[in-house]
DNA sequence: AAAATAGTTGACCAGTCGGTCTAATATAGT
DNA sequence: ACTATATTAGACCGACTGGTCAACTATTTT
């Protein structure tokens, strides 16, 4: 039981940074208010966590980590055919927007750019958290290549990191236009659109 | 001269107000670091902006109109052929990065994330600057489409936004990966091959 | 020249920031 | 029971935040 109580201090902790960071900034969430909303003294934070810094690097890669297991759960199905797991995944993401609001999106987009310049160990955080999601995304682009779904033409690498990039572009947009359209407008242009048009160069 | 003065006030600050939130984000930037930069007194910055929320404003209206321009200057030049200038238009964004380094990016978009949510007005003030840099974009799409440089079957304005959000999603990448192979990969992917493909649906 | 306005200046303010420290308490090992 | 360690607890710290203010100078208007 101690230990699920240790765990317990430390997770709200994380649950909490998470939330405020998510919805306001790395900078724009205090450490008071995270300590209020998890109900943990200021001298537990600094029992777990050496500093912010520290922390919120823990909290991105919890959230990164989270959000790779929910990718996997998705892409790795192997009743459904490549693209439909890849379509299917954004999917579940833009009706969670849709369901969740427009306003929070991504923590890790939106600490990647408030943050990379201030601190290495907060970026390479970020960045592995991408780099991860884009090489799952990467795997499944290869599989639906094989069997002739997305065109063999594209390299499945840039094409994967393309999509990741893409889609927090459209995050961001969604956020500032406070509604999901600029997801819509994703689906309608990269997936169901641009990835079905095949290979027969206009020039 | 005595105007010309008092714009120079006011201009040194809204340029070291542009200069210090793009390096560090809008909460990063403090008062006194872009007082200190632009050799002006805490005094003289409240008599021009009622407060930094509201500098933050101005100094995001005057970068989204300078960019626009730009890509006017770009956009507009019919003796290129729409393609070409859309083209060349990302060719000169990735060349400015490529010889200015990966790190310092769109002040725009890295207010996008930190501030919707914050502030109302700052909010206003990204949208706005997307909203037209899309609309510039979608009309140079739609003369590419008239000569069939760009397949009939996309909608304009859902492309444009696409493109405009791609490509942010792509300048956060890069920073984060510290090089501008994000960039390139959406030359490859989205310009390169994506816009050159045809219209023959693989279903 | 007088009065009014525009702009400059920096000391000052309350509040908050991330972080430290010491004391108390709980838990575990012996 | 005794000791060592893990955890809780919050008062406290200097530094800094955005913002105010009253005094001052320069410019314009009348």
């Amino acid at each position: 039981m101690s230990v699920t109580e240790i765990e317990t201090t430390k997770e709200r902790l994380i649950t909490s940074g998470l939330a405020l960071m998510s919805e306001k900034s790395y900078h724009g969430a205090g450490l008071s208010e995270i300590l209020k909303r998890a109900d943990v003294p200021k001298g537990s934070f600094y029992h777990y966590f050496k500093s912010k810094e520290n922390f919120a690097v823990e909290v991105i890669a919890r959230n990164s980590m989270d959000h790779l297991e929910k990718m996997k759960s998705i892409l790795s199905d192997k009743a459904t055919s490549p693209m439909d797991r890849i379509y299917g995944y954004y999917s579940i993401m833009r009706d969670f927007y849709r369901s969740n609001g427009a306003q929070r999106s991504c923590l890790i987009a939106k600490l990647a750019l408030e943050v990379s310049q201030l601190s290495e160990p907060l970026r390479e955080a970020v960045k592995g958290a991408y780099d991860q999601w884009s090489q799952l995304l990467a795997e499944t682009i290869r599989e639906a290549q094989e069997i002739d779904e997305i065109d063999q033409s594209f390299d499945a690498e840039a094409l994967a990191n393309v999509l990741i990039n893409d889609w927090e572009g459209a995050t961001i947009r969604m956020q500032i236009e406070g509604n999901i359209k600029p997801l819509d407008d994703f689906f309608e242009v990269i997936l169901e659109h641009g990835l079905k048009l095949k290979a027969c160069k206009s020039d």
